[in-house]
DNA sequence: GTTGTCACG
DNA sequence: ACGTACGTGACAACG
């Protein structure tokens, strides 16, 4: 309704119009989005495109945000092309140079027709002219209009018609601004708005108002007195301060409250109807698609499905409350009713319970005594399932349709935990009719899946969902129930060395320190090194001063003590957490079965805990020694595959950065190629050492570079560690560009997406510190490699899993290590299953430079591993 | 339950 | 002025 009460003017708006029109300043978010976003974002070819990707990303972002009918893009008059006066507080400081913004000026108007956006502009007059003109036509033919401007002048144009979505600081946050809004924000109407900026002044202008005076002042002095005039003609009622600034600053205050004045009354060259159509559809798309990908935006390629799907965003579907049936049954009865049943079913078990739901209201349900675990088990092998946390049942050859716990992580990679009932609630589930809590489960599990099963698909998940992490399902709980043999014996033989070898240890470091504490508490050997032996300290924590690795090493040649303590620490290290560990946890055949948590890390990648089996020693020659314990079954061999340097491939082809694409081609070491680029050493001089800090570098770039974080790893100052990042940049300037243009759309989007389509929210980038905000920077470009290696082990494993069932080896894989599978064969098979799987990893994806696969076999973790 | 440390990728 | 490289899990000490 309108505010006279009269139903909306529907019938003089344009025909096309459900929804508001959007009205865009584009002088105003060019000029917003080139210093937002740096330089070197740029084509291949060095062609600079920050200001259109800032442009691009915004408007995806506002159109995956809202609906809008109609779209007009209005521009400044050619040849006061940007008006450079109007931005000086970016320029001082800044070496910004705006050539490089003119140069992608003429593709600012093709880019806003791409979206649907009618261009316009007017000689002699200014955009936002055109904008308060065309505002003042709409809302007088009833038709909502929405102005996108970064120009803050726009706010008087507000009323209930008329929103302002402000763009904030840089391009990444819009703020909505309704009449209600621009009251709180500012204290006064938007009618009261020129007024105000008469007074306050606009420095981005550097239009002058009033000294002495600034929004609050200015605020209230509408409040109290109405408007500018009405204030100038009361300044003898002030402070004699204030009086003399209002009286001297008159005319100024005058001139910059009507030089803010936005004409509403234009020669405007178009009129609504002529207003481009904003629909979304295949062939709009598909516009869209060729235009970013001649500008090489490929992560708004990749968004531009989002588009389709407005407003169903982050609304969960509408509250539902269900009441169910519950039916006591025999699990050898419920196999006979299921037989020929195809859809799938929601299964619950409990402590003591089981119960499967038939349908939105029916569900069966019976003990767990006796033989029903083992029959239900049974009855529902193979068949599809729906149900929360599937690889928890123990069903032999599962096949799961549908993992709830799986899709809740998958559309929330952040949550702590994923309980049933947390989740359901947060979707407004409820089901009621039975004091049965596994049948409840059940039916829950049931109306869970059909709410995820939409919102995976808004979210473009249901391929990552389908085809990667359920079948996954599968995988992981052939992997966890086949187990790993681990030979007690030889660990045992070990363990009695370490054991001796602790003791000695132990005696020493209490004859240094004389007299015995407990070596293991940070606390009480702080005391011992740092006020005993008045050692040097360089870190402290919440508690004291640390006593770490990296410590300990800049401590050693200061005294015998420190290098008893890092072999005590070793040794002590092995022992407890493997040597003791693992042999009470083998089952009674000797095999270890870890379980592999599949919704815990927020990359993407899988976990192993009860034992931790991803995390077993290699580094040190004790280490290698217990890797050796993990043995294959008497006349097996283990066949260990692991991809070769998966993350700087993938670096290489999200960058697509030439030369580091070359090294991979050229078969040559990375890091060695790395060396000689970034040390400036013919590739046949590099050592070792230099080898070694080119190896750091790549791994800083993978994990979000900082000066100071490699200056800690390689131990040396911090200057020369960002000479290092500085020159690696310069060599490899796609790479730069790669990562800004991750985190500039990371910022605008709030998450970031792996090249299988994962996504993890960034809510870092967002923060109050800049510590959060470039924790938030490194997040993004590390979940992205970390992430899609992630995603690709993941199809590499589902395949060579199939692969080894087709192939009717016996052959399986036994363990996952981030970038590793690990196959137990028989006798006879280990060739070919090495091949299989080798050709199911490198086959994963198809990426450029190509993955490559490393194999080995052995009777032991360590020989295979060779 | 949190902290420090350290095992792995 | 401040805190700092990504992702995990397990152990011992401590409050």
């Amino acid at each position: 309704m309108s505010e006279d009460g009269r139903p909306e003017q529907s019938e003089e708006a344009p025909p096309t119009s459900v929804g508001p029109l959007l009205l865009i300043d584009g002088n105003s978010l060019a000029y917003r989005a080139f210093f937002a976003l740096p330089e070197s974002i740029a084509t291949a070819d060095g062609a600079p495109t920050n200001a259109l990707y800032g442009l691009a990303s915004m408007l995806m972002k506002i159109f995956t945000d809202r609906h809008f009918a109609l779209g007009i893009c209005a521009w400044d008059a050619g040849g006061k092309v940007f008006r450079h006066e109007q931005f000086p507080e970016y320029k001082a400081g800044r070496s910004a140079t705006p050539d490089l913004l003119k140069e992608q000026s003429p593709h600012f108007r093709p880019l806003m027709e791409a979206f649907g956006l009618v261009n316009t502009e007017l000689p002699e007059f200014e955009a936002d002219d055109i904008i308060g003109t065309l505002a003042t036509q709409a809302e007088a033919a009833g038709q909502d209009v929405v102005i996108l401007t970064g120009d803050r002048d726009a706010l008087q144009l507000v009323s209930d018609r008329v929103s302002v979505l402000a763009t904030g600081r840089g391009v990444t946050d819009t703020v909505l601004y309704t009449p209600d809004a621009v009251q709180e924000r500012y204290g006064v109407s938007p009618a009261e708005m020129t007024d105000f900026r008469g007074m306050v002044g606009d420095s981005s202008d550097n239009l002058p108002g009033v000294p002495g005076i600034g929004e609050k002042g200015a605020a209230q002095l509408i409040q109290k007195y109405g408007d500018l005039e009405a204030v100038l003609a009361a300044a003898d009622e002030q402070s004699p301060k204030r009086r003399e600034n209002l009286i001297n600053s008159a005319d100024d205050a005058r001139l910059t409250r009507d030089l803010a004045v936005i004409v509403r009354d234009a020669p405007v060259p178009i009129g609504l109807d002529d207003a481009g159509v904003l629909e979304f559809d295949p062939d709009r798309l598909k516009l869209l698609t060729g235009v970013f990908r001649d500008f090489e935006f490929d992560s708004l390629v990749r968004r531009l499905d989002d588009l389709g799907t407005v407003g169903e965003a982050d609304d969960p579907p509408a509250a539902a409350r269900r009441e169910i049936s519950v039916t006591e049954m025999a699990p050898e009865a419920l196999a006979l009713q299921l037989a020929g049943g195809r859809d799938p079913l929601a299964v619950a078990m409990g402590q003591e319970r089981w119960a499967v739901a038939l349908d939105e209201v029916e569900v069966v349900a019976g003990d767990l005594d006796e033989g029903a675990g083992a029959a239900l088990k049974r009855a529902l092998a193979d068949r599809p399932l729906l149900a929360h946390d599937a690889k928890g049942l123990g069903v032999a050859d599962l096949n799961v349709a549908h993992d709830t716990m799986v899709a809740a992580y998958l559309l929330r990679p952040r949550r702590r935990g994923y309980p049933l009932d947390e989740v359901a609630e947060e979707q407004g589930l409820a089901v009621g009719g039975s004091e049965d809590e596994v049948a409840v489960a059940a039916a829950l599990t049931a109306a869970l899946a059909e709410q995820q099963a939409e919102m995976l698909a808004t979210r473009g998940l249901v391929s990552l969902f389908a085809d990667i992490e359920m079948p996954l399902v599968e995988m992981l709980a052939s992997m966890e129930h086949v187990g790993i043999r681990l030979d007690v014996h030889r660990l045992g033989e070990i363990a009695a060395r370490v054991r001796d070898s602790i003791d000695e240890l132990r005696d020493q470091i209490f004859e240094h320190a004389g007299e015995e504490f407990s070596i293991e508490s940070p606390k009480q050997l702080g005391h011992i090194l740092f006020e005993k032996l008045e050692l040097p300290t360089f870190r402290k924590g919440k508690t004291g001063f640390s006593t770490d690795r990296q410590v300990l090493k800049r401590l050693e040649d200061k005294h015998p003590i420190i290098g008893l303590i890092g072999s005590y620490r070793e040794l002590t290290k092995l022992d407890s957490t493997y040597l003791s560990a693992l042999p009470s946890q083998v089952d009674g055949t000797g095999r270890l079965h870890t379980t592999f948590a599949q919704t815990v890390a927020e990359t993407g990648r899988l976990s192993s805990r009860d034992p931790n089996l991803q995390n077993i020693p290699v580094r040190t020659p004790l280490g290698r020694e217990i890797r050796g314990a993990f043995v294959a079954e008497d006349g097996w061999s283990l066949v260990s595959c692991d991809y070769s340097q998966v993350e700087l491939r993938i670096l290489a082809h999200c960058s697509r950065e030439p030369a580091l694409r070359e090294a991979f081609a050229s078969g040559v070491d990375v890091h060695q190629a790395t060396a000689s680029e970034v040390f400036g050493v013919p590739l046949a001089e590099v050592d070792r050492d230099l080898r070694d800090r080119a190896k750091a570098v790549n791994f800083g770039i993978v994990y979000g570079i900082s000066d100071f974080g490699l200056s800690e790893q390689l131990s040396i100052p911090r200057a020369d560690a960002k000479a290092y990042i500085e020159t690696y940049l310069d060599r490899y300037p796609r790479v730069q560009n790669f990562i800004d243009t991750t985190i500039a759309a990371a910022t605008q989007d709030g998450y970031v997406t792996t090249l299988l389509g994962r996504r993890r929210p960034i809510p870092e980038l967002g923060g109050r510190t800049v510590q959060q905000r470039q924790l938030g920077e490194r997040l993004a470009v590390n979940t992205i490699v970390q992430g899609t290696a992630a995603d690709i082990i993941k199809v590499a494993m589902v395949r060579a899993h199939h692969a080894l069932k087709e192939s009717e080896l016996e052959a399986r894989i036994v363990l996952q290590i981030h970038d590793e599978l690990l196959v137990e064969a028989p006798p006879g098979e280990a060739t070919m299953a090495a091949r299989l799987v080798r050709e199911a990893m490198v086959g994963a994806y198809e990426l450029d430079p190509p993955l490559a696969v490393d194999t080995g076999t052995g009777s032991t973790w360590l020989d295979a591993k060779s």
